[in-house]
RNA sequence: GGGAGCAUAGCUCAGCUGGGAGAGCACAUGCCUUACAAGCAUGGGGUCACAGGUUCAAGUCCUGUUGUUCCCACCA
């Protein structure tokens, strides 16, 4: 009847089934006061980037958060965009002219941006379109970009406002340069390597005297811009100098030697060569002594203001520097010397702290509301590990350095004139506000792209502009990223979000780990070592991947990445599928009417049909036009048989725990109930157990038929914000009242636990069956005797009636071909074998096949075990300790497990006779 | 110099608020049992890093040790 392919292919569904939601409109957030709003925003991708294993993993957690909540009821609205990253965008058309022979300064800033543009416009549709392939859910119609008109109106007005505040201001201080990027780089944005260099110590004369000071360095080449040497005060080796001056060799410079805490007595030679304009603490030191600033390298790291070194490249000043020294005699001697180097995180090039004019934002008065917020709770991370190492940064901050040598960004809305009075304004003026000169200049530089990326969670919906969207969708609620990103971007978050819009922007942070590669290392372009997840999808469908991401690992970790892992995910969407082909194959046409016909078409639209090559033609109106229909109600059958029950409230406890580990973000533990639930309870039992039944036909059919289909119903629904192609795929297909329930699964309700299909007693009473088959399946196993052969099998147990309600299909599961079921023993126990349970004594005749030695060695084994169970277990029961101290229901859990272990060994006991 | 994570089956990892160890892959044996060989059944394999402690009860909580990874930090 069913013409649905054996094997699940993923390529001939996803598309359709993305474009299918998409048409239905189901990604949208709509505004419903009815309603409780749910709002994710994404971590914009950089424009110009690949999908990577990271915002897979990343956006299928936001992906199966948002479903989950929209299928529960909410209006969830996940906002999707991408970020201009200025540094790494402007380097990457920057190499583009460099391979026409050209550099920005040729095009000059208006031309070059005009290339940006046409770039963004290029390539920035790339990310979007992968992120679609993963089956992302985002409002697409609000997709949002860090330089659209929105999101530029939102950064002009809180550069403003924090101006106006007095939170902004222009100073000239040492900042972190990169040579290469020809830019001004924050703290954060600087990342620190073990290096090992040498350490330098250089003889600096005293005047007029023939002492000498020494001092070491890992970078002598700055000594050109050396402006004094210090000491610690209470050094008495050198107190005697502090207010002498030293000639500086090479610049023969007169330098003072002076006292400051900041020296270490004990390290190196106790004085340290002070290059304020190049070294964050000599800039420090400096201010505190009035030293002068001398500036020995320019944007380009070379040598500026030292004579015959003017003009070096950094290093060269090195080698030249050390040579001359060296000549002069003035080198002591070097050191190697492992020592951590700064490098900027865009193109890895070691970065110079330089004296420089730049924009900064104060941070101290900011930083203490971000501190409170999350002290407090109403911000919360998770893993809660992270809240330390949020706080202990935001208490350490410093000023933000946020101006940027760049063109590509938001321009600084900054206008200076000759008056002297810097313009500052929300709107671009054309005179000076203070002397009304036409004659101004714009600030050439760029704002930080995390200047605007801080402002997210609100410029997204509008911010500044009181929108409706504002209104209702904000605060956003939890914002899922990865925990290399807490400084960056997180926390710059909390603190714009509670400054401007006076609330936090989002009342969770769910941090996800790093991708490696199999043998842990970073994912890295340079290793070339990363893995395509467009690859992978195409090898295995988003739904494996997902799946792969999503399982096996908790909040907060990294993950090993092993492709091969997919092929079990594959393996696991290819068991359900044929397990719903099975329940289509077997319902019956007369009572489902319009099902079997449905399912076919959806079939016939959807798989079978993409597999004769016809699916191009249907496409995804096809998939919807045949939305299986029927005209059962959804109700289960007035009677449920033991198994049903079973099946039923294994389903219901597994809908309780997938909510709950879902609303504490324990999402793999989740994905691998369900999984667990699918493969081994619906497939391995419930399954197999209903073939019978449904062989036979009637009523018991029936009912089985309707246990399968809602239970496959609901557990689609459960596992559909996991693997949303798959379950959307089966569900079309799937007769059910679709004009009631609305005509895709992933608008469906998300099951949760009902009291109404709890059955705990009769779950334990399955749970005996399935004991009981499993001791009959080792013992043949054992045995080495062939599912073919089949034999009688006797069954002797206090439960007859469950077992009597199990005894069609026990047969099958256990292999016999004649069952009896009673509550003695068989008159004729000669040439038996039997296998205990504690519910029962199950007689198998095949005496010839087993070693009666041996199969008395197993029965003494077993008895052995048993009694040595029941002594332990008594005597814990017999501990007034633990009866007193221990929950009621561990206590009865154990006095269970006592009379269960019994009721073993009187069987094992009374199965020894019969040997 | 601070801080954090990790250490569980051959490999990769789960194990939520303490009640007697799991999955996937790998391995072994037997099966084409009419949904699925991308499958089914059965099995082997773990002093849960080490040492203390709390508790009736400890992979699970506390302390320390070792190994390992990472983050932060102005020691030239």
């Amino acid at each position: 009847m069913s013409q649905l392919e054996k094997v699940y292919d993923p390529s001939h569904v996803e598309d359709k089934i993305y474009k299918m939601w998409m048409d239905g409109g189901y990604f949208k957030g709509v505004i419903d006061p009815l309603r409780k709003p749910f709002t994710i925003v994404i971590p914009p991708p950089n424009v110009t980037g690949q999908l990577h294993l990271g915002h897979a993993f990343n956006n299928s957690l936001q992906d199966i958060l948002i479903r989950y909540k929209r299928m529960q009821g909410f209006a969830a609205l996940w906002v999707p965009g991408t970020d201009h990253a200025g540094i790494a965008t402007q380097i990457k058309v920057e190499e583009d002219l460099r391979n026409e022979g050209l550099s920005r300064h040729d095009l000059g800033r208006e031309k070059f941006l005009e290339r940006v543009w046409e770039w963004k416009h290029l390539y920035g549709g790339r990310i979007v379109e992968q992120l679609k392939k993963l089956g992302s859910s985002c409002d697409w119609d609000r997709e949002r970009f860090t330089m659209d008109d929105g999101c530029s109106a939102a950064v002009r007005e809180v550069f403003v406002a924090l101006y106006e505040k007095d939170l902004i201001y222009k100073g000239n201080r040492i900042i972190n340069w990169c040579p290469s990027c020809t830019t001004a780089l924050s703290d954060a944005e600087v990342e620190y390597d073990e290096h090992h260099g040498h350490l330098w110590y250089i003889k600096y004369q005293v005047k007029d005297s023939d002492e000498f000071l020494v001092v070491a360095t890992t970078r002598p080449e700055t000594m050109l811009g050396d402006t004094g040497v210090a000491v610690n005060p209470a050094d008495e080796r050198f107190s005697h100098l502090v207010g002498k001056t030293v000639i500086l060799p090479l610049m023969n410079r007169e330098i003072p030697i002076i006292a400051d805490d900041y020296v270490e007595m004990e390290f190196g030679t106790g004085c340290v060569k002070m290059t304020p304009c190049h070294d964050p603490n000599d800039f420090e030191v400096g201010q505190r002594h009035g030293l002068e600033q001398v500036l020995m390298l320019d944007e380009d790291a070379k040598v500026i203001n030292s004579g015959k070194y003017n003009g070096l490249d950094r290093y060269d000043a090195r080698s030249a520097v050390i040579a001359d020294l060296e000549a002069l005699g003035l080198l002591v001697k070097t050191e190697d010397y492992e020592h951590s180097l700064g490098v900027c995180y865009r193109c890895d090039t070691v970065v110079e702290p330089i004296t420089s004019d730049q924009w900064f934002v104060k941070m101290t008065p900011l930083a203490k509301d971000a501190i409170e917020v999350v002290e407090s709770g109403e911000t919360k991370f998770v893993p809660e590990r992270f809240t330390k190492i949020y706080t202990h940064w935001m208490e350490n901050v410093r000023d933000w350095c946020i101006s940027r040598q760049l063109w590509w960004g938001h321009q600084i809305p900054v206008w200076y004139c000759d008056c002297g009075h810097v313009t500052v304004s929300r709107e671009d003026p054309d005179v000076c506000e203070k002397c009304g000169s036409s004659d101004i200049v714009r600030d050439p530089d760029v704002l930080d792209t995390w200047f605007s990326s801080a402002l997210w969670p609100f410029s997204t919906l509008g911010w500044p502009e009181e929108t409706a969207d504002m209104e209702y969708f904000y605060p956003t609620d939890v914002l899922v990223t990865g925990y290399d990103i807490i400084f960056f971007w997180v926390a710059r978050m909390i603190f714009s979000g509670l400054e401007h819009t006076k609330q936090t922007p989002f009342h969770t942070v769910f941090l996800n780990g790093i991708i490696r590669d199999s043998i842990g290392r970073k994912m890295s372009k340079s290793l070339g070592n990363g893995v395509d997840p467009i690859d992978i999808i195409e090898a295995y469908g988003a739904d494996a991947l997902r799946f792969n991401l999503v399982t096996g690992n908790s909040p907060g970790n990294d993950i090993r990445f092993y492709p091969e892992r997919c092929e079990a995910m594959r393996n696991f969407a290819n068991k359900i599928w044929n397990a719903s082909r099975f329940v289509l194959m077997n319902l019956d046409e007369s009572v489902f009417g319009t099902a079997a016909v449905g399912a076919d078409a959806a079939g016939a639209a959807g798989v079978a049909g993409t597999a004769t090559g016809v699916a191009g033609a249907t496409g995804a109106a096809g998939a919807a036009d045949s939305v299986a229909q029927s005209t059962w109600d959804g109700a289960l059958p007035e009677l449920l048989e033991l198994e049903d029950k079973w099946i039923l409230s294994k389903l219901n406890t597994l809908a309780g725990e997938v909510c709950d580990n879902l609303d504490k973000y324990e999402l793999g533990v989740a994905a691998t109930k369900i999984y667990d639930f699918i493969w081994d309870s619906y497939c391995d039992w419930y399954i197999e157990l209903t073939k019978p039944r449904l062989q036979a036909g009637g009523d018991g059919s029936l009912g089985a038929q309707k246990v399968l289909l809602y239970v496959l119903d609901k557990v689609l629904a459960l596992l559909h914000p996991f693997m949303p192609f798959i379950t959307e795929e089966i569900w079309q297909a799937l007769p059910l009242n679709k004009s009631m329930l609305g005509d895709a699964l992933m608008i469906q309700a998300f099951p949760e636990f009902t009291d109404s299909l709890h059955f705990p007693a009769d779950e334990a009473d399955f749970e005996s069956i399935i004991e009981a088959v499993r001791a009959v399946r080792t013992q043949r196993a054992a045995m080495n005797v062939p599912p073919s052969r089949k034999s009688s099998l006797t069954i002797v147990t206090n439960k007859v009636s469950v077992f009597e309600a199990g005894s069609i299909y026990l047969g099958r599961l256990a292999y016999a071909n004649d069952l009896s079921i009673s509550n003695s023993n068989p008159s004729d126990m000669s040439g038996l074998v039997a296998v205990s349970t504690g519910d029962a004594r199950l007689y198998m005749p095949m005496a010839d096949l087993v070693d009666m030695d041996k199969e008395r060695e197993r029965i003494e084994k077993e008895i052995a075990k048993a009694r040595v169970e029941i002594e332990s277990l008594e005597a814990r029961l017999a501990n007034e300790q633990f009866t007193s101290k221990a929950p009621e229901n561990v206590v009865s859990t154990e006095r269970d497990k006592l009379e269960k272990s019994k009721a073993l060994l009187s069987n094992l006991l009374e199965s020894q006779k019969s040997l």
